[in-house]
DNA sequence: CCGATTAATTGATTTAAATCAATAAAACGG
DNA sequence: CCGTTTTATTGATTTAAATCAATTAATCGG
């Protein structure tokens, strides 16, 4: 049976053709299970209504599906509620960046390039795997932010946060060796699986889905695929990591951080004062 | 003949022991002439006095002096109103990775490992020339934040672009070649101080004064010095650039931005829509 | 379950950049 | 101006990772 489409539905599917609409019932931001840790996460209970009104609705986005391209018209921004999203940017010669990896309660599409509402995005957007997406309109999120400062505290934090992020990228891609770098990634995204999801994370095996190729890992760190497989089949014969069927295992964490100098507060959410 | 010293300004001393008062008179928020481009770029004139408050003072940090070390407890924010401010953070095995090249207007220190008074800075922070910093205390950013959304919307804009440079960092490090990352460096840092100071850049020459030693530029981009020291001289060479008594000159600004792959648009401004 | 595509694995070879090692040239503090 | 300390420069050698080239193992769509 078909599910009836709203006709917002229709113009967003213009935009963004890869986009499906949810069955219903969607998750409302009153009972959102992420809301916590994602934007709306100073906005007090009673405002959460005018929020509500705000967001579009939720859509999903098929595995390996892009959701826009670097240099498409910024209409919207996002809020992962469930899956794992790739920002990336392709070079001149084809060879890929991964800006960042998205999971669950992350907020992302706000980097633009020029002004106003012809702005586009200055990254691609791809989903690993099926994901679930909470979308809203880029246009209305200064005079939201102004209603509603909370709302800009919360962008704020999660700015520095996704800011910590990079900056590590960048002392792993500037200053770390491979192993080091690979070490650091895969804690990372072990760490913040585990902290942000319930699902995922397998607590009887500490163990969390990893639905990203030795190319993904390269593109991250910048390495090619072939090295990069060199170095997990090597900390796998060292029992350090379990790294097969799209599933990853943390054996030797202790190890690990010191090889990849991974220090877990970095990945707590940043507050102000 | 020694300056008086007021009782907030020893306190700060005893915290920061680089700094140095200024000889007044100071300048005022409402006369400032980087205000546009700063923190303070979207508050209302009538409430100029107010966002004076709780600025601390304007001080001076001599060049090559540290004005704080990672994991110091982090009490104050700054703005650089003038001179040159590197933000880094320093390995186990003793290697630095620049994080950010901090120039007049940038707001900086809120990057913070943490929560509450007592959080630290996730980087160090180093004067590249002698600086004019406005101190701001960092405990009070939150609630200044709630009573005065523009704040909030300017520091996420500011965090929209330290982002930007941030990522194209890493793209840098991470997928481009050694002359690559250079020219794009070198064309970052001369549209940034082209665009964002009166001083520094030399209309008559189209030059700029550039601080960094040859060692910094491999830190930021990482790289060593040598390897630094020769692609720079074959780009002298080919006479794209000139770069010498930190002075740096761009000669062919189109074969450079090719080479580099620069976009000047992601040197403008981030405004929220 | 099955052919087709995508991803992982391994070996051989090359290369961009690091490292090692000296000088030469600037900048700095009295 | 002068000795001292930083920076810059250049050559010789090494190395971590890239590239090239197959082959094997998974995954996917019907």
């Amino acid at each position: 049976m078909a599910i009836p489409q709203s006709d917002e539905f229709n113009i967003l599917m213009n935009k963004r053709p890869n986009l499906q609409q949810c069955a219903d019932p969607q998750t409302e931001c009153i009972a959102c299970p992420i809301r916590k840790m994602a934007l709306f996460r100073g906005v007090p209970e009673e405002e959460l209504g005018w929020t509500q009104e705000f967001r579009d609705a939720q859509y999903l986005l098929p595995a390996r599906e892009t959701l826009y391209r670097e240099g498409d018209i910024a209409h919207s921004i996002y809020t992962l509620f469930d899956g794992w999203v790739i920002l990336f940017k392709i070079l001149d010669n084809g060879k890929r960046q991964i800006l960042r990896f998205v999971l669950p309660g992350d907020f992302f599409g706000f980097q633009v390039n020029g002004t106003g509402a012809g702005a586009g995005y200055t990254h691609g957007a791809q989903a690993l795997v099926g994901s679930t997406l909470c979308v809203f309109p880029r246009t209305r999120l200064r005079s939201m932010m102004e209603k509603q400062p909370q709302l800009a505290i919360g962008l704020a934090e999660m700015g520095m946060h996704d800011m910590t992020l990079c900056q590590h990228h960048l002392i792993g891609t500037g200053r770390k060796n491979a192993r080091e770098s690979i070490a650091f990634l895969l804690l990372e995204l072990f760490y913040r699986v585990r902290m942000q999801m319930q699902n995922g994370f397998d607590e009887a095996t500490d163990s969390i889905i990893f639905p990203l190729t030795q190319e993904d890992i390269g593109d991250a760190i910048g390495l090619t695929s072939v090295h990069v497989n060199r170095v997990l089949k090597e900390m796998e014969r060292e029992e350090l990591i379990r790294c097969q069927r799209k599933r990853l295992t943390i054996l030797g964490e202790e190890t690990l951080m010191e090889i990849g100098q991974f220090d877990p507060g970095m990945i707590a959410p940043k507050e102000l004062v």
